[in-house]
DNA sequence: TGACATAAAGTGTTTAAACACTTATAGTGA
DNA sequence: TCACTATAAGTGTTTAAACACTTTATGTCA
């Protein structure tokens, strides 16, 4: 019984059951990593939603992806990616546009712009989380990811 | 190198490092419990981070604790303490009052129907938790525990 | 073929997050 | 003692999250 979180949160009880505390363990950890992600990207303008959205739409290339399948492969789930992509579509990072055969259909692509940004932004990232998670070492690191995995697979 | 995250996120290319792997599995693993949570309290009226105050709250007694001891124990940083208190209060699950002796602070404090309205949700939240995490059993939570514990102490 | 279901995207609106700035109170030292 | 600093809380405002609802286009099958 580590007391590593309930030292950090001031917490005066024990934990109701290790899953309670997993939970919480997990929601503090991906909160400061979040946060240290946000404050770092904002001086290029993004949020940590819209870097993953350049991430994806460079991953598709020419042929883009139309919104749903945006949505889809966010890390974390969007209820309003419409307006996601406009925000994107107005300063210039993505273009948009509606489906010749089927056009219900709105094809999203990363622009040049959108691709050098991310691109630049792809080895100070690393050196982020490096800085970030380093110190864990490749096998904690693997052990982790396999339990995160398994843990996202209700049996 | 177990294909899981880039399944789930449909990406076509391998992670630049296992940091950057582990820091999305955890923001993705975390996205997932938090939404379900998020999904469960809402019949309630709560906010993860509402039912989090109730719980810092209950935590601290008749004492209470000042708004911005109650922003340092939350899981999640919240930059507006103020008006999330102020919400709180309004729904009548919190109470507060400016200090006699020091005039600055304002002591929150759990009300009767906030501690009956939290204590009710003690047990389906276990279970909540139980349903969302328990297939890992104990030997992999205490090693996820533990492994997130490091993770957010860098070296 | 045309009523109905399905699917994709978008809109209206409420609520909360985020951030910079301000107010109020208390300690401190020249 | 009074200017200065520090600390706690609150406010103004912009932006985004969240949710229900609508619009448009395509499939389907009696």
């Amino acid at each position: 019984m580590s007391p590593g979180l309930r030292d950090e949160l001031k917490q005066t009880k024990p934990f109701e059951s290790p899953e309670a505390e997993a939970a919480l363990s997990i929601a503090r950890t991906a909160a400061e990593l979040e946060h240290a992600l946000a404050q770092w990207l904002k001086p290029h303008g993004l949020t940590p939603t819209q870097y993953n959205v350049l991430r994806i739409l460079r991953g598709a290339g020419a042929a883009g992806l139309c919104r749903n399948e945006v949505g889809n492969r966010l890390v974390t789930r969007v209820p309003d990616v419409t307006r996601l992509l406009d925000r994107m579509e107005q300063t210039g990072l993505i273009s948009r546009q509606r489906g010749a055969d089927d056009r219900r259909f709105v094809t999203t692509r990363i622009t040049r712009k959108g691709l050098e940004l991310v691109d630049a932004l792809d080895r100070p990232i690393v050196a982020l989380h490096g800085t970030q998670l380093g110190h864990l070492g490749k096998r904690d690191l693997r052990t982790l990811i396999d339990l995160l995995a398994k843990a996202r697979r209700p049996a």
